[in-house]
RNA sequence: GGAGAAGGGUGAAUGAUCGCGGGGCGUUUUUCGCAACGAGGAAAGUCCGGGCUUCACAGGGCAGGAUGCCGGAUAACGUCCGGCGGAGGCGACUCCCGGGAAAGUGCAACAGAGAUAUACCGCCGCCGGCGGCUUCGGGCCGCGGGCGGUAAGGGUGAAAAGGCGGUGCAAGAGACCACCGGCCGGCCGGCAACGGGCGGCGCUAUGCAAACCCCAUCCGAAGCAAGCUCAAACAGGAGGCAUAAGGCGGCCCGUCUGCCUCCGGGUAGAGUGCUUGAGCCGUCCAGCGACGGGCGGUCUAGACAGAUGAUCAUUCACGACAGAACCCGGCUUACAGCCCUUCUCCGCUU
RNA sequence: GGCUCCAUGGUCAAGUGGUUAAGACAUCGCCCUUUCACGGCGGUAACUCGGGUUCGAAUCCCGAUGGAGUCA
């Protein structure tokens, strides 16, 4: 899985795509100029939400519900930043976010009922 | 059985599917496949010490910083071990930045007479004065003054020139005496810190050095974003070719632009440093111990935006603090519970 | 990952071991004004936390917590 490195990347998602946000994460899209096989994901979890161990739970957490479902994103750039309330949450409640913000991003690919 | 003291260990387990990291093997252009391995006791804070690397350096000193009872351990330490002294506890045991205040400087607010020095109220002696009483004797009482002796008592304070009891004295005072404390000098035990006991000195030296400072010992500086190697881009130098073309020039030489080769600097980037090490496990020997030595076995993360996760099933005490980034030795701080060993005191039973 | 600093009312800040911790803005009450503002008077409110040294600590020492800066 291709993900964002760069803080210039990081920064153009910023400016120019757009925004959608929950309690939980906010997420980032972004209509990439060339044409790309796959979505790319960056993830973007601040000092202020908690110690090492869970900034790292939670961006494995994000990672893998990104993953498990890769072919139904469409070919963009995301980026999710957690929030502070998002620390210490299960996977399920992760990952339903994360596709609540997907469908209303209209990236998701259709037959998607969640 | 109860209440404690000291030390150590552990930090959910198993299976299935999908997924991640580096290395190995097979295939080898890539890809793909295989079986193993893959976070901690603190990986944390960055408070000390070392290895390693680069720079600096004849030697020594100053400045600056650190440490501070004694002996030992160690690569080294501000760490550890064993003692000593002091404090606490019935005890097991625990705690202590524990050198020097007769080298010097400084500070000690307020209160108090006085803060390292003193004499306010007192106490006592001597000499005058005034008043009263009078047995008329400077005899008694009271008030006030001067000169002197004292530091017992009073009160202030965190702290007031050893403490307490006696002798002594006009009143007092180590002036003298016993006990306790202190200082000095031998003796004995101990490597030493120190301890024990003997003799002497009547006793002068308040506290603060986590105030400046003095003494002893130690320390060159920076840190893996250190450093080393390769190297697109882009500066530079040397040589050769073409002199076909252009600029300078009347022309030649020369010079700039062109192409090639070599040297060499170096950004992006890549590699290396990067994990075999004061390593870990077992056992024996020496030592009270920290630790040291011998023998045997073993290889156990190495990323570069940064790898351990998700789902399902079963079990239980329903899972704390928390994620390697050059590597070690410590210290400090955080931590749900569970387990083990040794010891102390109290109660009961035999 | 390394290094260097800081912390005093709600905010900005002075305070080099000794009264009840200075001041400004803000806030509350009163006065002034027809009312508001300005002005005047008065009040509330703080040494990040835990140990230690000292007779005495915001200040000195040790540890912790939080925050900031710097090295690409």
């Amino acid at each position: 899985m291709e993900t964002l490195k760069k803080t210039a990347e990081f920064a153009e998602v910023y400016e120019k795509g757009k925004a959608y946000g929950s309690k939980l994460l906010v997420l980032y899209v972004l209509n990439p100029e060339k044409d790309r096989e796959e979505g790319r994901l960056g993830i973007s979890v601040s000092k202020k939400v908690g110690n090492s161990v869970v900034r790292h739970r939670l961006r494995r957490l994000i990672k893998e519900s990104f993953r498990l479902q890769k072919s139904k994103w469409a070919a963009r750039d995301y980026v999710v930043v957690a929030r502070k309330e998002a620390a210490g949450k299960s996977y399920a409640e992760i990952e339903e976010t994360l596709f609540c913000l997907g469908n209303r991003s209209n990236s998701l690919a259709k037959g998607e009922n969640r």
